[in-house]
DNA sequence: CGACACCCAACTGGATCCAATCTACATAAG
DNA sequence: CTTATGTAGATTGGATCCAGTTGGGTGTCG
C-alpha cells in the first residue's frame, strides 16, 4: 500500500488546524527529498515508462552517495512507480491500458464516496480556496505549464475533499492520483481534450457552492470521461506509431 | 500509498498463468524479508502501538547491519504501519478509532465493488480453492491460532476477489486488510465475536455457488459488522482500563 | 529553590568500502 | 555456423565507519 507517507501529510495539514506555531518549516531527510524530486520527474515523463533508473546515475546527479537513492526507491517502489528486482535494478511501471481504466475507476468510486461527506460539510471558506485553485490551475493550463496543470488539478480536487475530515481515504485517493497523475500530464501533451475538463471545473465548483448533491454524479461523469479520453489519446498515439 | 508491492506480488502471481516455468523460487533481498517478518510481529501485537522500534535493536536481532533495516522501516512506512520522524526514529502507528472504523467502511466499498465483478467470473475451481482456504481458516481458529486466523481471514476474502482480475483494485484492498489485521487479531484476543464472521463466511461462499449477487450486499454487512464489533471491544477494553 | 546553559550518551542519517550477482561479449566446441 | 561456456565489466546488496541531531542529566548562577 502506497499511502502510509500521505497519512502522514494529511495529518501534518490537519495538524496545523492549530496552528500553536504559524510557521512550520518542513525537515525532511534526503531519501524523502530524494523521493520527491524523483517522483516528479517520472510524472513529467523525464523518465519513461520501462527505462531503468541506475543507482549510480542518480546519486552522482544529486551529487550524494547511493544510500540515499536505495530509500527513495523503495519508496517509489511503494508508490507503485517504479518496480525493482533484486540485483537487476529498478525500471519505471508500465500499466496495461485496463488497469489505467480501473485506476479511474476507482478514483471515481473513492472520490465520489468522500465528495458525498465533504458536500455537507464545506464552509464558504473551504470553496473560496477552491475557486483560489482553480484560478491558478486555468492560468496555469493556458501558460501551457504542464507539470503546474498536473499538480494543481490534483490540488484543486484535493481541497474539495478536505472538509470531510476522512483522512484514511483522502490518503488513498492521493496515492492513486500519484499514478493517474503519469497519465495525465502526458495526454496534456498529446491532446487537446483537457479544455472538456477544465469547464468541467468550474461547474463543480458551482453546484459545490449550491449544495446541489447532482455534483457527486457529475463528479463521477468527469473522471470516467477524463479516463476515456486518455485512453483514446493512448491508443491513438500507439496506432500513429510515434515513439515514447 | 502503500500497494506498489502489493501490485509486484499480484502480478507475480499472474504472471504463474502462462506457466513457462512450472518452478518458481521466490527470492526476496534482506530487506523484504525483514519488512515481511517485522509486518507479521507488528499485526501480531509483539510491537504495540506507540513503540518505538530502534534501528539497532532490531539489526542486533536478525544479525544484520542496520541498512537492510532502514530499508525495511521505509517499507512499513510507505504501508502505514509505522511512521519515522527525522533524527528520531520509528513508532508504530496509533490510529484513531474514527480511522479503523472508516478502514473498514472502505474495505466494503472496495471489497463489494470487486466482489461484483468476480461473481460473474467465478469458476467451480475458483470455488473449490476458496473452501479449502475456510476449512483452514476454521480449523485455525478452533485452535486459537491468531496469527494463522488473520492471515487465513484475508487469504479467504482475497481468493474470492481473484477472478475479477481487477489487479489495481486488488492490490489496493490487500494494503487496507494489513492495516485491518493489526486490529482483527487484537479482536480475537480480546472477544469471541469472531464466532460470527465464521458463519457469515459459509454463508458467502454458498452465495457464491449460486452465484446469488446477494452475496455482495452480505459481504458488506459482513464487514461493517466486523467493524463495529472491533470498535465495541476496543472500547470496553479501553473503558475496563486494561493496559495495552 | 528554580531556571538556564552546557555536556554527554544514544540514536539516526549519510558516505565509503567490500561482496555477490547479472549482462554481454568473446571464445571454443559440436 | 550455431550453441554452449567462461570471463570481465557493470551494477546492486550489505557491512562498517563517521558525522549530525536529540534529549536528558548535571552543574552553575540568579
Amino acid at each position: 500500500m502506497v499511502f502510509g507517507v500521505w497519512i502522514q501529510q494529511v495529518n501534518e495539514m490537519l495538524e496545523q488546524k492549530n496552528p500553536r506555531s504559524k510557521y512550520r518549516l518542513k525537515r525532511q531527510s534526503l531519501p524523502e527529498a530524494l523521493a520527491d524530486s524523483l517522483r516528479e520527474r517520472i510524472l513529467n515523463g523525464e523518465f519513461k515508462e520501462g527505462e531503468p533508473l541506475v543507482q549510480e546515475a542518480i546519486a552522482a546527479e544529486y551529487e550524494c552517495s547511493r544510500m540515499p537513492v536505495r530509500e527513495a526507491f523503495r519508496q517509489l517502489e511503494a508508490a507503485g512507480l517504479i518496480v525493482s528486482k533484486i540485483h537487476k535494478g529498478a525500471v519505471v511501471t508500465t500499466l496495461p491500458s485496463e488497469q489505467i481504466m480501473e485506476l479511474f475507476e476507482l478514483r471515481a468510486m473513492l472520490e465520489c464516496d468522500i465528495l458525498t461527506y465533504a458536500l455537507s460539510r464545506m464552509t464558504d471558506h473551504h470553496l473560496d480556496i477552491s475557486e483560489q485553485i482553480l484560478e491558478q490551475l486555468e492560468d496555469a493550463y493556458h501558460k501551457r505549464d504542464i507539470a503546474k496543470v498536473g499538480a494543481l488539478n490534483w490540488e484543486f480536487h484535493r481541497s474539495l475533499y478536505v472538509p470531510a475530515d476522512r483522512i484514511q481515504t483522502l490518503a488513498l485517493i492521493q496515492g492513486i492520483n500519484v499514478q493517474t497523475d503519469r497519465y495525465i500530464r502526458l495526454q496534456l501533451l498529446l491532446t487537446s481534450a483537457f479544455e472538456e475538463a477544465e469547464q468541467d471545473h468550474r461547474q463543480i465548483l458551482n453546484l459545490c457552492r449550491s449544495r446541489d448533491t447532482k455534483v457527486v454524479e457529475f463528479m463521477r461523469g468527469h473522471i470516467i470521461r477524463a479516463g476515456h479520453n486518455l485512453l483514446d489519446a493512448l491508443n491513438t498515439r500507439k496506432m500513429s506509431g510515434t515513439a515514447v
